[in-house]
DNA sequence: TTGTTATATTGCAATATTACGATTAAAGAA
DNA sequence: TTCTTTAATCGTAATATTGCAATATAACAA
């Protein structure tokens, strides 16, 4: 198929999987790498800085804005991105409870 | 292409990218819960308890375990599944680090 | 042995993702 | 206006992912 079956899911399962794609290529932790780093936004240096060609960077860039994770400014011909505090500290929440999740520990096969 | 372009990115990045698209499916994150749920492993009532065919289950087994965050115990006729703590909590770690970067704030354009 | 049960593997169809060349669009400079 | 720069979009090729039917395998029971 290639399609998820989203339906059979609940919420908070689609949107862990939602949030974890998005960390899911190395072009992508990347940018939101070098977004952090140079905090005050960024242009298209995103691509000189990241080996990948100029449209690639684009679509990856679109994917995150999409999620809400970064922000974009038209300045003159340029854009600038830059880091979505308040849903970066969303999905923060949200991928840490599932990270912090405890087994109860009490024995077991393996 | 569909291939990612690994040689360009650092091993750290990569690491990230990789955990993360582990999550990156409803079906894994459904079943990492319920593994954490029932904590005395689970044997394949994870094909019943969440709504997909046994041939995709196991594929999505797989996965988890190659990437070493689950481990599989064979016991009679069925296996029984469960957390790897040692590889969750790396994981853990390397995610955390991840998602617990700051913006250094000092102003910015967007 | 034969049957049964549980899981893995194979093969394949449908769809998604990654990457980039070519092109377009929009802003500013000359 | 025309040229340049920057970034988005289009189109497309290569590859990956998801899902399942069919089949294989392995352990046990009868």
């Amino acid at each position: 198929m290639g399609i998820a079956k989203t339906e059979i899911f609940t919420e908070a399962q689609n949107e862990i999987a939602l949030f974890a794609k998005a960390f899911g290529h190395p072009a992508r932790v990347a940018i939101l790498q070098h977004l952090f780093k140079i905090n005050t936004c960024v242009c298209g240096d995103l691509v000189s800085e990241i080996g990948l060609a100029q449209p690639t960077i684009s679509q990856h860039l679109k994917e995150l804005k999409q999620l809400g994770l970064i922000k974009g400014n038209v300045e003159g011909t340029s854009v600038c991105y830059c880091i979505n505090p308040d849903v970066w500290s969303k999905m923060k929440q949200i991928m840490t409870e599932f990270l912090d999740q405890d087994l109860c520990d009490n024995g077991s096969c393996c």
